[in-house]
DNA sequence: TGTACATCAGTGAACGCGCGTTCACTGATGTAC
DNA sequence: TGTACATCAGTGAACGCGCGTTCACTGATGTAC
């Protein structure tokens, strides 16, 4: 039968929902367009009534699970930089991108999404984007070529510790892979003058121990 | 009929290959048996006689891919430090990993690789951390837990950021993600005294730069 | 405002297809004597 | 070393199954008068 207007399109939002959900648990391939309407409380036949193919669905799901991150990732850098860098922090875990509503698809689809038809890859490039413009003002920096690029390392960094911290089988190496990132990334790109100066005595403790290789190095030059 | 045992054991090893080089292409999911074993030169039926599973051929693919990356990645190393880092350069590149005899698993796989059995997650564990010695020797210190430490993550950034580089569907935004992860990783991790000079004049500036965030973090704290 | 009708969201059976897996059969290989 | 037989790698048809997609049908909604 029939549905209102906003019936129907509350139960296109639900279906979306709830397959950007599933994907991300299970995987694109893993995941069948009847098991998606199910968990959204309708038989298969009605899928067609709202998308033309399982691609569409995939690319809106993809766009809806980036919207989430970036909507997450916007709300704490407009709290406070604590708020931003504890988000960092909750971002570098294995349960983050576990919990089906959070998990970020360029992490739980990332090789999928690199062989995922156009639309796809545009809203997940779209949404990678717009994550870099948030670190690029938190970074507080004017919105310069460099920032941008610091901004595009720390991010693809931050995608492939939490990628290689799923795929490892040792949960105490999971750990310590996003311990590292949390270290190096959810932190400010330049320390605080107080944490320069920690960093400054490192240095030279790690110069010492390094002596080796650069000779080494320097002999090859 | 019956073939010799040297035959047999060729014929396994050639199906491996070509499963690990079809998965890495079009992954696990979306690569069947059939496909495989065609690509291998024969017909399906006779695949049951060599694996007693997909999963178990899964498993021995994403090892051989592995062992492929460990090898390159050694020998590189162990002819000497600059062809160790044009190794890690021309890694992170797009064209490496769309190259089905090199590709990493760990990138062309990776969110399916998390989502696989027991064994297949252990072959790229084993594999992640065969990379990780190697890098770690690289940096010819001490085995100590810092230096796995720096190599854990220099790693991972390396992982996300050619992963990120497949996703992404703007091909200079793409080259863009990999040329900063080269200008960060595709070399020491403690710069040669005259690239410290270089890196203490870009400090400066940036100091500059960042007054402004670094303010508003004290205000913070 | 009330009536008559077209629209279309949702149902559930059915479509063709490709998947992983099994199996009877073939015939060269390896083995036991 | 030669013969007889068991083994088993490979073939190709067939299995059940779940997939994405289509469709005739239902009946409430929205619209035209």
């Amino acid at each position: 039968m029939k549905r209102s207007k906003a019936d129907t399109a509350e139960t296109r939002r639900r279906i979306v929902h709830v397959a950007a959900q599933e994907f991300r648990q299970k995987g694109i391939h893993q995941t069948g367009v009847a098991e998606i309407m199910a968990s959204a409380g309708l038989t298969h036949g009605a899928f067609y009534r709202h998308f033309e193919s399982k691609d569409q669905l995939v690319a809106e799901a993809t766009a809806e699970g980036m919207d989430v991150v970036v909507d997450n990732a916007e709300t704490a850098a407009e709290t406070s930089d604590s708020a931003y860098y504890t988000h960092l922090k909750s971002f570098l875990s294995r349960e983050y991108h576990e919990d089906a509503l959070k998990s970020c698809p360029l992490v739980t689809l990332g090789s999928e999404l690199a062989r995922a038809d156009t639309e796809t890859r545009r809203a997940a490039s779209q949404g990678f984007l717009e994550l870099i413009d948030i670190i690029s003002k938190q970074d507080g920096r004017r919105d310069t070529k460099a920032v941008k690029d610091d901004a595009l390392f720390r991010l693809s960094a931050m995608i492939g510790a939490v990628t290689m911290a799923r795929i490892v089988d040792d949960t105490a190496l999971s750990d310590r892979i996003l311990r590292e990132a949390r270290k190096r990334l959810a932190m400010p790109p330049t320390p605080l003058p107080s944490m320069k100066k920690i960093a400054a005595k490192n240095a030279k403790k790690v110069a010492a121990k390094t002596a080796a290789p650069k000779a080494r190095l320097a002999r090859q030059a």
